[in-house]
DNA sequence: GTTGTTGCAAATTGTTTGCACTGGT
DNA sequence: ACCAGTGCAAACAATTTGCAACAAC
C-alpha cells in the first residue's frame, strides 16, 4: 500500500485521492470507474465512519440524483469484493460500510443504535481461543457486538431510538 | 401430533413440562396457554438447540397446520417477554430462538449458516474490559459471532449455504 | 465498438400490522 | 361472557435481480 495514514482513526481520506487509486485498481481488473462509483467513494470519503446503507443512498442521491439505489448497492458490493470497502452487519441500519482501513471492532447500543468502533485487538485473544478449542475462526469485524452504550445506561429516559428491543 | 418422543439422545426439555411450566407463568400474568403456543413451545423443547424462525415456522406448521406464520412470530415475541425464549440475531437465518437456559454465546459460520454454541464465559473478560473502558456493556449472547466453522475451513469446497459472502 | 454498468421495475425475504373473529378461562 | 389471542391479507423494509439502454475504455 501506500505511505501516509496518521491512521489515528481521523483522516477522512481524500476523495479524488482515493476515487484515483480505486480507478487504477478497477482498471487492474478490467473494470471501470463510472459516475456512481465515484459518487460512493466520495460518500464514503467524506465520512470518517461507517455509514448505513441508507445514509449511503441519501448521500450519494445529493451527490448525484440520477443514482439508482439498486446501482449503490452493486457498487457497494464491487467495492467490497474489490477490498476497497468493508461492510459490517448492524441489527439496526442493516449493513454498514466504510473504507477498508486498520480493522476495528463495532458496538452497537441496542436502545439507540449508535455505532461505535473498538480496538480489533480486543478479540485476539478470544479469537486464539475459539479457534483452538473449537476450530472457529472469528471475523471479529464482521458483526457488530450488541449491548448499552454509556449515553443510555446513564440515561434511561433518553431518547431510545426507533426499534424498542432489538 | 404423535406422541413418540423417546428417541433422542440428549434430554432436550420435556415439551410437556415446559408446557406446563409456561402455562403457570401465562396464568400469573393473565394470559393464555393457546394451541399456537403450545404448538412453539413444544417445537422448542424438542430442538435442542437454536432454530431459525424459518425453521420453527415450518416445524410448527407440521405440528399444527392452522398456526399461522404471523401468529408464530407474535408467540415468539410474547414468550420472549415472558423471558422463557431467547432470541439471537443470525445473519443467515435472520433471527435464531431457543428456550432460555443457561446463557451461551453463537458462532456463526458465514460460509455454511451453521450456527454453534460456545461458553458464555469466553467474552467475560472482554465485556469486562469494553466497560471499563468504552463504557459499553456488552450482551454478548444477543448477536451471533461471525467466521468460518471448521467444517469450511477445512474443506473449503464444500457445501457452501445459499449465500455468498455475508 | 465492446462489454462492463446502469436505471428501472418487479421480485424476494423476513417480519409486522390492522381488523374482525374465535377460543381459553 | 369477556377479552387475550388468532387467522388472514396486506403492508413493510431492505436488498436483489432480469433486462434493455448506456457509457467507459
Amino acid at each position: 500500500m501506500t505511505s501516509d495514514e496518521a491512521t489515528s482513526g481521523h483522516t477522512p481520506d481524500d476523495a479524488a485521492t482515493t476515487v484515483a487509486r480505486v480507478r487504477a485498481m478497477l482498471r487492474a481488473r478490467g473494470e471501470r470507474m463510472t459516475r456512481p462509483r465515484r459518487a460512493v467513494l466520495t460518500v464514503l470519503s467524506r465520512a470518517d465512519g461507517h455509514l448505513g446503507a441508507e445514509e449511503i443512498l441519501g448521500a450519494v442521491a445529493q451527490e448525484d440524483p440520477t443514482v439508482h439505489r439498486a446501482t449503490v448497492y452493486r457498487t457497494l458490493e464491487a467495492l467490497a469484493a474489490l477490498g476497497v470497502v468493508q461492510h459490517v452487519h448492524v441489527r439496526r441500519t442493516g449493513t454498514a460500510y466504510h473504507l477498508a482501513r486498520e480493522a476495528h471492532l463495532h458496538a452497537e447500543c441496542q436502545r439507540c443504535g449508535v455505532v461505535q468502533d473498538l480496538p480489533a485487538a480486543l478479540l485476539d485473544d478470544v479469537a486464539r481461543v475459539v479457534d483452538r478449542e473449537h476450530g472457529f475462526a472469528l471475523a471479529a469485524t464482521h458483526v457488530a457486538l450488541s449491548g448499552v452504550c454509556r449515553q443510555c445506561r446513564t440515561d434511561p429516559t433518553g431518547p431510545a431510538g426507533p426499534a424498542g428491543h432489538r
